[in-house]
RNA sequence: GCCCGGGUGGCGGAACUGGUAGACGCGUCGGACUCAAAAUCCGAUGGUAGAAAUACCGUGUGGGUUCGAGUCCCACCCCGGGCACCA
């Protein structure tokens, strides 16, 4: 009658049950309410790792705790398949992207059925497949044709000797990762989508995202990065260019003392040719790649050039230097330094020893206040302490002129009325956020549908001749890209005048078939549209699982696409996703798992040794969701102990037959306690599951009950009717979880309808209610003791008994007691 | 450098709205069962002092607010994520 555990059997066999009855398969209902369910799908990189395996947990059972709930759940997977480690590994092993893509595709595919995963796998995509792929090309055509696509020149690295662009990854302390050559800065012309167009909205609709983490809405605010400035205009003695700058800090203009041009400004290219030391300059300021970390922790260095530009209000003559940490893709590539508040400026100034002049003091006004002294005069306010670095506050203007004793807000607005009038600025709204260059010069990639016409220009490829095909029959070299190589492929005509043409050779960013698959599963299998009436059933995705390492990119550029197909007619939406969970790191020893540090832990390997249910109850129990977790192999046995236990509870109760339904209201005083707890449970799971996601928390609060449950010997039919009552809800709270064995269980309790769709326990309020409270007495703020009052007890007789306790008396004494806190239901202090 | 997180027993973590710090699990120690071991079950387990009752200390560091702070405020230290061509 009784048998042991065993998880391979039992996953086989529900595994097997689920197939059989298409279990996962998501059907449109307009009548249901829809919940979409999406995990970050995974780069098939050849075996699943720890991280996908948590991703992937968290996703299914959100998903099978809300189709419990009743709703029409769609949990689809997919593979984020172009990339470079395809290329890297091809160039290793001599295979293919493609075939090797698609290998590590099948064997991955395995691993996630081996979990169990909920999905629908009739809606399964890959995005290096023509029928995924051509709907991008053809939304790039239709953008193309709406402006909202343009080409223009844009750095790359460059390694000089493999002859080949590197991305940042690839250059390691600015040098090639192969080569080991020094990596140069090259400008090509790359295509550009114009996501700032859409800057506003991406901003103000991350206000409506509630539920969304604030630590993504804060990054993404930032990263977007609207200021309101003012672009101020400086004549250059001696020379018909002005230079133009951007600042946020108008009110700091008198303090300017020098300007500082990126090494890639148009003035500084053009005085290059006559000065070798400026050129070898610039050159050092160019071979450092172009990731942005590395640009601004390197040491500021300037060279200082033979210009000088006029002050727009006192006409002073300021220094003009080139400086290593001014960038051209920001701003305008220049700006006016304020030493005094700036701490970028500040520093520079201090290392070639430039003017520090400080014009804001430390004083704060109320907008409406008015300044304690005179127009133009000091007031007696003393300039700030800037010996040890910049004062970057706004503050009250001093040494101004005309405009000492303004407050900064009324300093900006009137040298902005000034300059605006003079015709030397104007006010400007600036954002951080760049345009997104999604060129690529590599092959395993979704070819760009352009071709370049020696009449017509670039011309986008129509879409009757759509998908451009990527040839798939190519093994890269890691010099340059193979495409280019290929007169089959990029030998065409050109679809406006038939002329012979070259088709573009680079591939799109794979950030851009990640940023709109989630709508695609609405409808993976229609071959004559992007999206059809099914995206508008299942969009927005209700619940979004991925990894906080995107919370930036992937996300922001996915909210772009949802945007974009929005305004094509393709999607209602105004946002991807609804609701978003970002899932921390598994880390062993303290590092997240790599390769390269050794420290992985192969799922593979997991599973076989404990099935599925243990590594998954693990994942969950180990830490919430949000926080990283750190691997431990002692704790998986932990795990794995649970369900053993809870498998001969089920078993050893089921084995006397039967139970009968329980009567609330004819039970005992034991039995009433085991409900109480049960139901106390039910309502603390339902929450953290279903409101919290502190999923470690549910199973705490579980495992609490089944220790209770195994300590309750009751073969009474009342205490055998409770012990039902608490199992099946015990089985069902665990479902979402550890789905193989709560199936296996449910059949042994007897029933024999769906665990799938088993309701979600609901709590029995009528079954929390407690007779006695303990109360905890506190004097001066530290507890003394705790009493037990009856659970209506009044705050003058919970005092009595609180100073009936004897060593809270002890501590009162013969005090006098001069204030009293009381918690209801919780807590008493006494202050003497 | 800039933006965003995090820091609690021997370990992973709990404490949700300012109200009992350490739930639950792991580990360790003790016991039961066994010829023995494994498995399983029972008990103890933040530190110091104490036979105990209990007291004092204790949530990265230093200050502050409060009857009361892991939780709020200020300053700092350390660790992690992102920084636009890794995904």
């Amino acid at each position: 009658m009784r048998e042991d555990y065993d998880p391979h059997e039992i996953e086989r066999q529900v595994q097997a049950h689920w197939q059989e009855t298409d279990a996962f398969a998501a059907t449109e209902d307009p009548g249901r309410e829809k919940f979409y369910c999406l995990s970050m799908f995974p780069y098939p990189s050849g075996r699943l790792h720890m991280g996908h395996v948590r991703n992937y947990t968290i996703g299914d059972v959100i998903s099978r705790y809300q189709r419990m709930c009743g709703k029409n759940v769609l949990q689809p997977m997919g593979w984020d398949a172009f990339g470079l480690p395809a290329e890297n590994a091809a160039m290793k092993n001599g295979v293919p992207p493609a075939q090797w893509t698609r290998e590590n595709i099948e064997y991955m595919r395995g691993q996630l059925q081996r979990l169990g995963f909920a999905y629908d796998w009739n809606r399964e995509l890959a995005t290096c497949d023509p029928d995924y792929y051509r709907w991008e090309q053809w939304l790039f055509t239709r953008l193309f044709e709406k402006g909202l696509v343009y080409r223009r020149n844009a750095v790359v690295n460059w390694d000089p000797v493999d002859q080949t662009v590197l991305a940042n990854e690839q250059v390691v302390e600015g040098r090639g990762w192969r080569s080991g050559a020094v990596v140069e800065q090259r400008e090509i012309p790359q295509w550009f989508l114009k996501i700032t167009a859409y800057a506003d909205e991406l901003l103000d609709d991350l206000q409506r995202l509630e539920g969304w983490p604030a630590a993504v809405r804060t990054m993404q605010s930032n990263w977007i990065g609207r200021s309101e400035g003012v672009e101020i205009e400086f004549d250059v003695e001696g020379r018909d260019d002005r230079l133009t700058v951007f600042t946020t800090r108008p009110d700091t203009l008198m303090g300017a003392t020098y300007m500082a041009l990126a090494a890639d400004h148009p003035l500084v290219k053009a005085l290059e040719p006559g000065d070798p030391d400026l050129a070898a300059f610039c050159a050092e300021c160019r071979s450092i790649g172009t990731a942005e970390a590395g640009l601004e922790t390197r040491d500021k260095k300037g060279y200082r050039l033979d210009l000088e530009a006029v002050h727009p209000i006192t006409g002073e003559r300021l220094p003009v230097w080139v400086a290593n940490f001014v960038l051209m893709g920001y701003g305008t590539g220049a700006i006016m330094s304020v030493p005094a508040h700036d701490a970028r400026d500040w520093e520079f100034a201090r290392a070639y020893d430039l003017p520090i002049k400080p014009v804001i003091a430390p004083a704060t006004l109320a907008d409406d206040e008015v300044p304690p002294f005179e127009k133009g005069g000091q007031g007696g306010i003393s300039p700030p302490d800037i010996a040890d670095g910049a004062f970057e506050e706004r503050g009250v203007l001093v040494d101004s002129g005309d405009y000492s004793g303004l407050a900064s807000e009324q300093a900006f607005d009137a040298i902005a009325a000034r300059l605006e009038s003079e015709g030397r600025g104007r006010r400007r709204t600036q954002y951080r956020l760049r345009d997104w260059g999604i060129s690529r010069q590599r092959y395993w990639g979704c070819p760009i549908p352009i071709v370049h016409c020696d009449d017509c220009g670039a011309v986008p490829v129509p879409e009757d001749r759509l998908p451009v095909r990527l040839p798939e029959d190519v093994t890269p070299e890691g010099t340059g890209s193979p495409l280019a190589r290929m007169p089959e492929f990029y030998e065409t005509d050109c679809p406006a005048c038939g002329k012979a043409a070259r088709r573009e050779t680079d591939t799109f960013d794979t950030f851009v078939e990640s940023s709109w698959y989630y709508a695609r599963y609405a409808c993976p299998d229609n071959d004559s549209a992007m999206l059809d009436a099914r995206a508008d059933y299942w969009l927005p995705v209700d619940q979004y699982v991925g990894g906080v390492e995107h919370a930036i990119l992937h996300l922001l550029y996915a909210r772009f696409f949802q945007k974009l197909l929005r305004d094509e007619g393709l999607a209602g939406a105004d946002e991807p996703f609804a609701r978003l969970l970002t899932q921390g790191m598994v880390l062993k020893d303290g590092a997240k798992m790599s390769k390269s540090k050794g420290n992985t832990v192969d799922p593979g390997e997991m599973i076989e040794h404990y099935g599925a249910d243990t590594v998954r109850l693990f994942m969950m129990f180990a830490a919430p969701p949000e926080q990283s977790l750190e691997w431990s192999d002692a704790g998986v046995e932990g795990a794995y102990r649970f369900i053993k236990r809870l498998w001969r509870l089920v078993q050893v109760h089921a084995a006397t037959g039967p139970a009968p339904i329980a009567d609330p209201e004819a039970l005992d005083d034991g039995q009433r306690e085991l409900r109480r707890k049960l139901h106390e449970t039910v309502a603390k799971v339902g929450d953290d599951i279903g409101r919290r996601y502190t999923f470690n928390t549910a199973i705490a609060a579980v495992m609490e009950l089944c220790n209770t449950l195994g300590r309750f010997q009751d073969d009474s039919p009342g205490g055998r009717a409770v012990m039902q009552e608490a199992l099946e809800a015990v089985v069902c709270m665990l479902a979402p979880i550890v789905p193989h064995v709560c199936h296996a269980l449910w059949r042994a309790l007897g029933r024999d309808d769906e665990l799938l769709d088993a309701p979600w326990p609901e709590h029995d309020p009528g079954a929390l209610a407690v007779a006695r409270a303990e109360i905890v007495v506190q004097v001066n703020g530290k507890v003394r003791g705790r009493i037990e009052v009856p659970a209506e007890a009044d705050e003058a007789s919970i005092e009595a008994a609180a100073l009936a306790e004897p060593n809270v008396a002890r501590f009162v004494a013969d005090k006098t007691i001069r204030k009293r806190i009381v918690v209801p239901g919780k807590l008493v202090n006494l202050v003497v």
